[in-house]
DNA sequence: ACCGCACCCTGAGCGC
DNA sequence: TGCGCTCAGGGTGCGG
C-alpha cells in the first residue's frame, strides 16, 4: 500500500520520464470510479500539453502542465505508475527490482487494469498507471482550479512538527491512531508507518488523543521521520507489488517492528505482538512497550 | 464538531 | 482441483 515513502521513491523514479516531456495523446479505460474526471474529458485535457513539474502532496502526486492545468494522482492502494521498458527501474534497489512482477520489469503490455497509458510526442518510453482495485484516483484541474481533496490536506508528515501535533491531540476522543491517520491533519501516513511510530514513542494505539503528552508528541513525530526517511531510503517498503514471493515486504521488512507481525516477538522485550482493530484498520503493537 | 462505520474494488488465502 | 467465502485497506460521505 503506497504511503508517503513509496509515493516518494515513485515520485523520484518516474519524474525523468514525465518532466520536459510532451504528451501525444493519453489511452484510458472505461469511466468507471477510479476517474474523478470523465476519462474523455481528461484525455482531451492533456494531450499536447508538456509536463513541467512533478510533485508530491501527501500521498498525492500532481504533475503540472504547460498550460498551468493539473493531473493529479493517487495510487490508492494497488496503484503502480511506471515507465515502459526494464530502465524505468534504475533508480530502484536490486532487491527491490528482483521482487517486481515479471510483466512490470520488460515487455509489459497495457491490461485491463492499465487505467492511464501516456504516449509522448517524442516516441520514447509510454507511462503507465495501473490499478487492479481501482482504489486510486485521477483527476485533471484546469489553471487556477482548486479541489477539496488536495485543500483538505494538512501539514506533510516530513514537515510535521511534534508541538503541532500535540495541539492537534487536544480536546481529540479519537484514537491517536487515527488521529495519526487524518490527511488533514498530517498528510501521507498510512497504516503501516501510524504502527511503526507509535511503537517507537511507546504509545499505544487505541490511547484516545487528548491523553498523548507533549513528550509524547514530540516522540511520535520523531518516529515518523525516522521510519518515514529510512523508507525512502531503502526504495520503499510497501509497495504491493514490491512484495517478494515468499511473502516479506521487500527491503523494509527487516525493519518492520509490528506491522504484520501479530503473535511474533516483540523486537525490545519478546513479548506476542498484539493485533486490534482502530478506526477499521488493522492495528498492531506490542501490549507491554506502548502504554 | 466530532465520531464510527459503510462503501468503492479485486485478489489472496482459506475451508470444504 | 475448484468453488465460495472472508478479509484487506485509503479516502469519502453519511448518519447518529
Amino acid at each position: 500500500m503506497p504511503e508517503l515513502p513509496e509515493v516518494e521513491v515513485t515520485r523520484r523514479r518516474i519524474a525523468p520520464y514525465l518532466v520536459g516531456r510532451r504528451i501525444d495523446r493519453l489511452r484510458t479505460t472505461r469511466p468507471s470510479y477510479f476517474f474523478v474526471t470523465p476519462p474523455a474529458r481528461l484525455r482531451k485535457a492533456v494531450a499536447g500539453r508538456e509536463v513541467t513539474a512533478l510533485e508530491r502532496l501527501g500521498k498525492y502526486l500532481r504533475a503540472r502542465l504547460d498550460d498551468g492545468s493539473q493531473l493529479v494522482l493517487h495510487l490508492g492502494m494497488t496503484g503502480q505508475l511506471f515507465a515502459a521498458g526494464a530502465s524505468s527501474l534504475r533508480l530502484l534497489s536490486a532487491t527491490a527490482r528482483a521482487a517486481l512482477t515479471p510483466e512490470a520489469q520488460v515487455g509489459f503490455r497495457p491490461d485491463a487494469h492499465t487505467h492511464l497509458r501516456f504516449c509522448f510526442a517524442d516516441g520514447g518510453p509510454e507511462v503507465y498507471l495501473r490499478d487492479t482495485r481501482k482504489f486510486g484516483k485521477v483527476l485533471w484541474l484546469a489553471a487556477g482550479e482548486e479541489h477539496p481533496r488536495l485543500a483538505r490536506l494538512g501539514t506533510d508528515a516530513l514537515l510535521m512538527e511534534g508541538n503541532a501535533l500535540f495541539v492537534a491531540t487536544r480536546k481529540r476522543k479519537v484514537a491517536i491512531k487515527s488521529l495519526l491517520l487524518d490527511q488533514a491533519i498530517i498528510a501521507g501516513v498510512g497504516n503501516i508507518y501510524a504502527d511503526e511510530a507509535l511503537f517507537l514513542a511507546g504509545v499505544r494505539p487505541t490511547r484516545k488523543a487528548l491523553r498523548v503528552t507533549k513528550r509524547e508528541s514530540d516522540g511520535i513525530v520523531a518516529g515518523l521521520h525516522r521510519v518515514l526517511n529510512r523508507s525512502i531510503e531503502t526504495g520503499g517498503s510497501s509497495i504491493s507489488d514490491y512484495v517478494t514471493p515468499d511473502g516479506s515486504d521487500g527491503a523494509y521488512q527487516s525493519e518492520r517492528r509490528v506491522y504484520a507481525r501479530t503473535g511474533e516477538p516483540c523486537t525490545v522485550c519478546r513479548a506476542p505482538i498484539a493485533r486490534t482493530v482502530v478506526g477499521a484498520r488493522g492495528t498492531h503493537y506490542c501490549p507491554a512497550c506502548q502504554r
